[in-house]
DNA sequence: CCAACAAATCAAAACGTTTTGGATTGTGCG
DNA sequence: CGCACAATCCAAAACGTTTTGATTTGTTGG
């Protein structure tokens, strides 16, 4: 049983006594040809399935159609940050409507992050890239600038010259969480920050750091915790804080990850959240439900909305547009009554899936 | 500030002084070439960053050394599986010993699932898919099979030709779960199954039912709850069952959000199952932190190995494997003491990272 | 010294597409 | 009728790569 024959151009124009540059012309509404001809290129181009192939359009248009987004597989070791799905969904969404295809790259331990890059670039596997983690001099950044390579980076740099991005006001919300957690008592207040040398660790401890000084309290070195994001990771490091600095009443987590290693911690140590033992802050996605939700306060970022953006600056990035332009800070939701939240956002989502 | 020309085998030529056919036979070691040239032409392609260019290989070859994995966006309108990233580092790392890269397409609401598949084959922006949320006559595959495309689904179909697939062995966990449950003296065990006619739901209600029998327990239509998987989707459904049947005392639940939606739902009924209220059985990848794991008994797989497995079954279906061979249906792990397994999981991956 | 042969390199074709520049036909007008 | 011109269509080139077949150079044996 042989398989059908796949179907180009130039079988589609066979097949239809034309050649094949009248056939490519028809299919997009090329004026030299006629009405009648398009109309039969078309019904036959649907009937038989044709798309074009895209490596042969690429060839010659110099345009894959592609852009990649870099997934960070490495954090993916126990628990997936499931917010970068989200993301994903957004940006592929975006894209859709220029149709443009998401590829996404998982950078695992063995690849240096720029050697991605420069691999997309070079093997002109996209059209542009998206990449996160971003540090003050990004490599990666600077690679793309030098070959003027499009790319939307999630996170600031401390580059000179100007590129896409969009990032979380961390700065903000670190300075909002510490001030209000300082007006309900507490004085001796960690930050949990990631290791990576990410920019937004360093606005985050900015932030700290300017709330400490205008609320009059003491910068304290050993209250900031640095480590990798994972659940264990942060676990650890959590609770080397709490058994060594049982002065500790309230922590500052990152992403949605570390906010789970430090209930793990906080209830190893025999601190109940729920029983006001601990203030835990949480940043990040939509949030799963977690045991002490009580004790929490999380500063919320829609994620797919990210992705929206992220894509959003690229699609115009290779319209032409200046970067300069495309430069989004998103500030955080802050969310004191998780529950409540929860219910709100499950009763918007059930009105909306009833009106399709 | 004109960016670096972009390096290809002409200019790679140019810049030695061979021709392009040296050039690309020194590269891939032809024996054709003095072994002199070729050190000297590599020297040259590694300072000068040089990568062969994805479209033109595809286009002379034949061969995209891309792989495609699905992604289904519109689960994640509310919270999105994590366990599917797991997955794509598993596939993507088993793939990249080949040097095939992956690509994720997000298979958005706006499209068919046979509309991405076609795609993928017809623009040949793979050389195989995978993909998930297999049905028993699916049209993806018989697609595949007819045009033969490589695929593997993550899921069994009916179909008569054999085809490469990696199943989980659905009807044994839930036979295991409700026998389980009966033994506790459960009498009424709600059975929560996915919409969207996936095999993997007819296994589970074939081991729920076979169970049944085997316990001589009645077989009662109004203890099967359908609905989508998400948290609120699982949630409403739950609720749903637990207001019209107060007699439940058990739930087999799908996969990691449907579990969230039950204990949701329960909650909001006045159940609680931390006190034994109720019994939630859970399927799924690595288990995020729940508020009553002590009512849980948990079956778990691996989704990261999931991965390694389809992207195996891929390479050996390129390599001109038979697809007969190419068939896995693996066990789930049953966990009955979801801390102790946290626990236990914590030390070794501690261990693992301590030598690297 | 020349034929025969091996070693090393190269020119050209092909993949599927778009586009440039022609070619062919049909029509209107002087 | 003959010419211009529009309306259609087509041949060929180009993109970057691999591979087939040919060509050049160097070496060996008679």
């Amino acid at each position: 049983m042989p398989s059908p024959p796949r179907i180009n151009l130039k079988t589609l124009a066979e097949h239809l006594g034309l050649s094949i540059t009248t056939v490519s012309r028809a299919l997009k509404d090329g004026p030299e040809v006629k009405p009648d001809t398009v109309a039969r290129v078309k019904q036959a181009a649907a009937t038989l399935g044709y798309l074009p192939d895209a490596g042969g359009v690429y060839l010659r248009t110099g345009r894959t159609m592609k852009i990649c987004s870099v997934f960070f597989a490495p954090e993916v070791a126990d628990y997936g940050d499931a917010g970068f799905l989200a993301q994903v969904e957004g940006v592929s969404r975006t894209l859709e409507t220029d149709s443009y295809n998401l590829i996404v790259l998982a950078q695992t331990a063995s690849q240096s992050p720029l050697e991605t890059v420069r691999r997309v670039f070079q093997q002109r596997l996209a059209d542009g890239i998206i990449f996160s983690r971003t540090t003050p001099m990004d490599e990666r950044a600077r690679f793309c600038l030098e070959f003027k390579f499009p790319f939307v980076s999630f996170g600031r740099t401390e580059l000179h010259s100007p590129h896409a991005f969009v990032d979380h006001d961390d700065e903000g919300g670190v300075y909002d969480a510490v001030t209000r957690l300082a007006a309900e008592g507490h004085k001796r207040i960690a930050l949990f920050n990631p290791t990576g040398g990410m920019t937004y660790a360093g606005f985050r401890l900015r932030g700290y750091q300017r709330a400490l000084a205008d609320l009059g309290l003491p910068w304290d070195r050993s209250l900031l915790v640095t480590s990798p994001l994972s659940v264990w990771a942060s676990q650890a490091a959590m609770g080397d804080l709490l058994a060594r600095d049982t002065g500790v009443t309230a922590i500052v987590c990152a992403n949605q990850l570390s906010m789970f290693g430090a209930m793990d911690a906080a209830q190893e140590q025999g601190r109940d959240p729920a029983q006001g033992d601990l203030r835990i802050i949480g940043f990040g996605g939509m949030p799963f439900r977690m045991p002490f939700e009580q004790g929490v306060t999380y500063y919320y970022q829609p994620q797919r909305r990210d992705g929206e953006e992220l894509a959003r600056h690229m699609l115009a990035l290779l319209q032409g547009e200046p970067a300069e332009s495309l430069q989004t800070v998103l500030p955080y939701q802050r969310i004191d009554d998780l529950q409540r939240f929860r219910t709100d956002l499950r009763t918007q989502a059930m009105a909306e899936a009833r009106r399709p």
